[in-house]
RNA sequence: GCGCUCGUAGCUCAACGGAUAGAGCAUCUGACUUCGGAUCAGAGGGUUGGGGGUUCGAAUCCCUCCGAGCGCGCCA
């Protein structure tokens, strides 16, 4: 158990034994920002102070007699500190025990939760329409899938990747047409695709003159290239699903059925509609068009019936970009009008990603496509890049800036990190540095603060791996590994871990510190799709 | 007009309802004859968009105003 568990355990019982509420989620145990304040620190006495009807620091003295009566593993000491914080420091003792927990555990299984507890779950993300290469954008919020996806899959959750290809409908059509045009040398409609890439796809096509087999063609092509694209930044994807089989295998004749006789769906002027205003939507929606075609939601919302009703996934996070936010409402009504909990439906809205240099917009052809990024900064630096904000944040990205900025990019300050350590280690098998084991090392050795520090960094991590599993936030993995990463640096700077000056007992204690380090340094880059290499 | 998201240092962003609001970049000043200087140490910089409210305590929750992005199709 660790040390925080161990201390909000007693201040659990505590409470109890004194027969006051119970540990409400109200009570929280925290690391205090400042050193001074202790190792951890409860708020209890602020929280029943008004119940118990006495001043916040006169129950915390209470708890803190009560502490040191009962005591506690590697306690140094309890106080009052502030307007009632109960704040305990503990002896250095308690981090020997973290450092042994992480190189025990190994970078496969340390930090690893179930609190998933197995539930099956989709994520679906990218869903590019394939008419044309992914941009900078989609690559931002595929990061964030596919480094979400590492985190709940290392929390106990079955993960299951999927990209939606939309390869019906109008677009492909105006595809298909723009196709045709460059290829008899003309230049596309205004509502077509105007972009290089069209003209290029058009030299290759050999097919008939026809608009559907052009489009279904060029979506083809479209689609290796952005499967190509996303493998270059370590996305792999479990599933591709197609919208065209969704409205093909009747699938939507059986959801409008299943809606029809609950009541929710209804014809009007040749249309099937769906009755969302009643279900938190602020208008109903058409489901199939007076011609026949069925519409995006339509198809959309038949999808998620297979998701959840078919396929089984007890629970699905969709990712979108912001512009598609519009969406939320109608597919959240469309799925409580199958009976299918709506919570169970998680939307996440990447925000927009626009460019110093004007919006990126895929008709016009005038964008910069995550290719021509990555022949620029290469897979890490963008992967890092993206995954450092929340996507609640909009993001201005200033190409010739991040081009420019390549050799200060935050991703070669936590590589170079993990680069050093593995420059030890090979400096120590160079010279024949034998490891004793584990339990002969003796770790009282480590007593700086800046040796410490590392350990008090590592020990937060599981929480960290917790809280961005359950808010869906990988950039906090991102900024622990900054902040690992820079510990170490400063770390390495003020010691030496080999040399023929120390004491060899100490020498063995600092090469577990450093791969305790490594560890965690791996265990973060390789949730967040980042490499974590051995020389640079 | 309605809805969603957001507003924190010069810039990009953190902050689980908690203690003196923190990092990076940029700026300025410094640092190894050593395991990789793609490094380290320090400094300056804030009325958390404005105003009310809730409470022991608010950047955080509620109301209102201001500002920004996006959305409001029988497009996808």
């Amino acid at each position: 158990m660790s040390s925080k568990q161990t201390f909000s355990e007693l201040i659990s019982k505590i409470t109890s034994d004194l027969g006051w509420s119970d540990f409400g989620p109200k009570i929280k145990i925290e690391r205090p920002s400042r050193r001074e304040h202790g190792d951890f620190s409860s708020n209890v006495a602020m929280v029943l102070s008004k119940s118990l009807g006495k001043p916040p620091r006169e129950v915390a003295q209470i708890v803190v007699d009560e502490i040191n009566k009962l005591g506690m593993e590697h306690l140094d000491r309890a106080e009052i500190a502030g307007p009632g914080f109960v704040n305990v420091h503990l002896n250095t003792s308690w981090l020997q025990d973290v450092l042994q927990e992480v190189v025990l555990a190994g970078q496969s299984t340390w930090a690893t939760d179930d609190l998933g507890q197995g539930e099956k779950v989709q994520i679906e993300f990218v869903s590019a329409n394939p008419t044309g290469p992914i941009h900078v954008g989609n690559g931002w919020w595929a990061a964030y899938g596919d480094s979400l996806a590492r985190i709940l899959s290392r929390c106990g959750w079955k993960v299951s990747k999927e990209y939606y290809v939309n390869d019906t409908g109008g677009q492909i059509r105006r595809l298909g047409e723009s196709l045709i045009a460059r290829k008899m040398g003309e230049i596309p409609s205004e509502d077509g695709y105007q972009g290089a890439y069209v003209t290029e796809l058009a030299n290759h096509y050999q097919g008939p003159m026809e608009i559907s087999e052009a489009g279904r063609f060029a979506a083809e092509k479209i689609l290796d290239g952005i499967k190509d694209t996303l493998r270059r930044i370590g996305v792999e994807f479990d599933s591709w699903y197609s919208q065209a089989s969704i409205e093909e295998g009747g699938a939507v004749q059986e959801t409008i059925d299943t809606l029809r006789a609950s009541g929710l769906v209804y014809d009007q002027e040749g249309a099937v509609w769906l009755a969302s205003s009643t279900l938190g939507d602020n208008r109903d929606r058409v489901l199939v068009k007076s011609n026949g075609d069925v519409t995006y939601t339509g198809g959309d919302l038949a999808y998620h019936r297979d998701k959840f009703l078919i396929r089984g996934f007890e629970r699905v996070i969709d990712i979108f970009g912001a512009d598609h936010h519009g969406q939320v409402a109608t597919l959240k009504a469309g799925v409580k009008a199958l009976e299918i909990d709506p919570d169970k439906l998680e939307i996440k809205l990447g925000q927009m990603i626009s460019l110093v240099g004007g919006a990126m917009s895929k008709r016009s052809g005038n964008f910069v496509s995550l290719d021509s990024l990555l022949d620029d900064i290469g897979p890490d630096a963008m992967r890092l890049m993206s995954l450092i904000n929340s996507i609640d944040q909009a993001t201005v990205l200033d190409i010739d800036l991040v081009k420019k900025t390549t050799s200060e990019n935050p991703v070669y300050y936590v590589q170079y990190a993990h680069a050093r350590i593995s420059s030890i280690n090979r400096k120590a098998d160079s010279q024949g540095i034998e490891r004793i084991s584990l339990d002969e090392v003796d770790f009282s050795l480590l007593t700086h603060d800046g040796e410490l520090e590392l350990l008090r960094i590592l020990e937060e991590f599981p929480d960290i791996l917790r809280e961005a599993a359950n808010e869906r936030v990988p950039f906090k993995i991102t900024t622990w590994v900054r902040k690992l990463a820079g510990q170490f640096h400063s770390f390495y700077h003020d010691f030496k871990v080999i040399s023929p000056d120390l004491d060899p007992q100490l020498v063995q204690a600092r090469l577990y510190l450093v791969e305790a380090t490594r560890i965690g340094l791996g265990v973060g880059l390789d949730l967040l799709g980042v490499g974590a290499p051995e020389e640079m």
